[in-house]
DNA sequence: GCCAACGTTGGC
DNA sequence: GCCAACGTTGGC
């Protein structure tokens, strides 16, 4: 099972809403690079929620409940989303600033690339942030 | 508010 | 197919 960190700027949907509403189609996605990361999401891979603007942090947990399609509403079978449901917040949320220094998560393409939305984090990574959160 | 980094578009 | 101009994202 895989990771993925997905961004998002909370002013136009954050991690509460998706703990108010229990599930979301995560749309809107159109960068070239950030949809192939999307293409390769499974159902049951992690999903790490994060903050962008004020926040800068990553702040919950998501599961993926069904696999890439194309966006109904569009019409372009490159133009795909997938299906999430929210776990639990993350007790200690993890600023980009820890994303920076950390050595293990200094690697992700978070810190790479701050304009990618959507991006694979390996096992490492996740076990490191999962580690963070909790602490 | 600014700007760096990156993508996209369109003229050639 | 190249690249200048423009647009967008997101951190500062």
């Amino acid at each position: 099972m895989a990771a993925f960190l997905f961004k998002t700027e909370p002013s136009d949907y954050a991690f509460a809403d998706l703990v108010r509403e229990k599930r979301v189609v995560w749309e809107g996605v159109s960068n070239n690079t950030a949809l192939i990361h999307l293409r390769g999401v499974k159902k049951g891979d992690t999903v790490v929620i994060y903050h962008t603007g004020a926040e800068k942090s990553a702040v919950g947990l998501a599961t993926v409940t069904k696999d890439p399609y194309p966006d109904p509403t569009l019409g372009d079978e490159k133009r795909v989303v997938v299906d999430l449901k929210p776990d639990a917040a993350l007790a200690k949320r993890i600023s980009l600033s820890t994303f920076k220094t950390d050595t293990v998560l200094r690697s992700t393409e978070l810190v790479r690339n701050s304009r990618l939305s959507v991006m694979p984090l390996s096992a490492a990574h996740l076990r490191r942030l999962l580690e963070l959160a909790s602490a």
